[in-house]
DNA sequence: GCCAACGTTGGC
DNA sequence: GCCAACGTTGGC
């Protein structure tokens, strides 16, 4: 199993709406990086960390998990999407997504702020300068010392 | 609203 | 293949 945290501005999708539906296909992205991974290496059952951006205060909130592996992203050619994208079409996808599914909304929501306080995430992908990424791979431990904490009361 | 840090596009 | 211009992300 792998570990992952996805990021999602609350104001379009907050992990609210993610319990209140369930679960929810992860359209939208429209990076090859992130579309690697989700294509590639994502696998049913594993977990997510779900984060806040462009929000305040951003930061973790909560833990989904993958309930269907990769499938064209059909938004991409649907013309009144947002995120159509005119080199895609469903004989030739250039985009995928996943299904995730609503785990818990931690008790404790780990502000980005309070993150950047804790030397042991020192390395934390989230953390590093410049990191765009709405999608990438987390170490397991990070995301167990994640849990935990966000479960602290 | 600003702007640093990227990523993408397209002319050459 | 280089790189300038442009667009986007996302914290602040």
């Amino acid at each position: 199993m792998r570990y992952w945290l996805m990021k999602s501005e609350p104001d379009v999708f907050s992990i609210e709406d993610l319990k209140k539906k369930k679960s929810e296909h992860w359209d939208g992205v429209r990076n090859y990086q992130a579309r690697n991974y989700m294509r590639d290496e994502m696998k049913r059952g594993d977990k997510v960390l779900f984060y806040h951006s462009n929000c305040k205060p951003p930061g973790i909130a909560g833990i989904a998990k993958v309930v269907k592996e990769s499938y064209p992203d059909h938004t991409a050619w649907d013309k009144k999407s947002p995120y159509y994208d005119a080199k895609s079409n469903a004989e030739n996808p250039r985009w995928f997504m996943v299904d995730i599914a609503f785990v818990k909304k931690f008790k404790n929501y780990l502000s980005l702020h309070e993150l950047k306080n804790i030397q042991k995430l020192s390395e934390f992908k989230l953390l590093q300068k410049g990191n765009r990424l709405s999608v990438f791979p987390i170490e397991k431990a990070e995301f167990e010392y994640l849990q935990e904490l966000g479960e602290k009361v």
